[in-house]
DNA sequence: TAGATTGTTAATCGATTAACAATC
DNA sequence: TAGATTGTTAATCGATTAACAATC
């Protein structure tokens, strides 16, 4: 209904809005918004126009109306329970990452498959048993999982929260997990970011000794260096 | 030239390549690679079109020979340094991330702008202040930076990197950094995915919630929840 | 040759953007 | 009323997908 890109742009206007209340700004224009965004405000007009009709023509929008209309929409002015499975480094930086209180969920549990780790207390949760899922899950009617293991152990977990319940899934590791229509993966991959990143910087660089060259040369850059 | 989203899935099939290639598989079918990497094979296809023809029709592609050719156009078969700034609990679960040195990228230095943190060492590597990122971005010829601080702080260091000559940025930071044109900056949110999955987590309650209630009133269930 | 599978075409779908009428 | 700014329209652009001719 509300297109999944509007949908992934939504929390980044909820942030720009609260950072605008923390400024003391009460009313805000689409231009406005849309620079604390990063967005054009084309694209931030049409994106609200999605949710309603909250602002006031020739005025601009209430920061805080607009801010719980947002959150309202997303479902975060609800809490949402959490579990992070796999609690390496990176488990235990999102076990401590302060965002997730003050953005509508909550971490109610931290789990991992290594005997050694369970009883330590990570953020002040204590790490418990992999096995323990089902409880945890079924006790605090979990939503929502976090995967931090390593790579080969992800489609085990993930297959583990589908079959109690959980249906949607952040995954961390760097793998592909296969799951049944009706549940929903994000999957955050820091070196594929990073060969994003890459990919684009070699251009760069190879655009820039292209034109270098096709300076000196006096020729068009653009029929330059297809190696 | 190639399309966004299209360079945005090449580290994904590289990755699919490389598990492959690690279960003695030499020769797949675009059918057998977009299973591994979670696409269609339509899409592979039309993706890996713009690299050229690296296939064999009736045959497929050889899995090295791909993998190759996928990493060239990436720019991952060189080595690219990078900078680290900000070695809180995520800096350093970012700093022991050992994807990073099979993937092309080599982790040249950490950087902290709180003195209690600077002489520690994180992953082998000495945590160093802040104000010597010039140097050692000359030093190492680094063009891609890593912003692991708190929100506040990041467009600080976005400037820094961006005034010595950094054009790509990862951010981890909950915070919009704004840069010159022809820097690429990429983001990494935790919180807004969490806000992407909890939106969708959302409308399967209210959808299960509507159509019960629908059922229950013998009426269409399209007309229901609108809060 | 017959079967398999690529690489490409063309149709469809969804997202972005500029422009402006509506309206505060 | 005049100026400002929203919400919406319509045009453009880019991405996806199915289908199939090319060809191993």
């Amino acid at each position: 209904m509300i297109p999944e890109a509007t949908v992934a742009r939504l929390p980044v206007y909820l942030r720009a809005l609260t950072a605008l209340a923390d400024n003391g700004i009460r009313t805000c224009s689409s231009e406005d918004l849309a620079t604390a965004a990063g967005v054009n405000s084309a694209k931030l007009r049409k994106d609200l126009s999605y949710l309603g009709s909250y602002g006031t023509r020739g005025v601009g929008y209430d920061v805080d109306y607009l801010r719980y209309q947002i959150a309202r929409e997303i479902g975060v002015t609800q809490d949402w329970p959490v579990v992070i499975v796999g609690i390496g480094n990176l488990g235990h930086a999102l076990a401590n990452y302060s965002g997730f209180r003050s953005r509508g969920f909550r971490v109610v549990a931290l789990l991992d498959a290594d005997p050694a780790l369970v009883g330590r207390t990570v953020a002040d949760i204590a790490v418990r048993p992999f096995d323990d899922l089902d409880e945890i899950v079924r006790e605090h009617d979990v939503a929502i999982g976090v995967i931090a293991t390593p790579a080969h152990a992800a489609q085990d977990v993930a297959d583990r929260m589908v079959g109690i319940g959980i249906t949607s899934i952040l995954n961390f590791a760097p793998a592909v997990v296969a799951v049944p229509e009706g549940v929903d993966v994000r999957k955050v991959d820091l070196s594929i970011e990073l060969q994003i990143l890459a990919y684009h910087e070699q251009r760069k660089a190879n655009g820039g000794a292209e034109a270098a060259a096709a300076a000196a040369d006096g020729v068009d850059a653009a029929g330059g260096g297809a190696a």
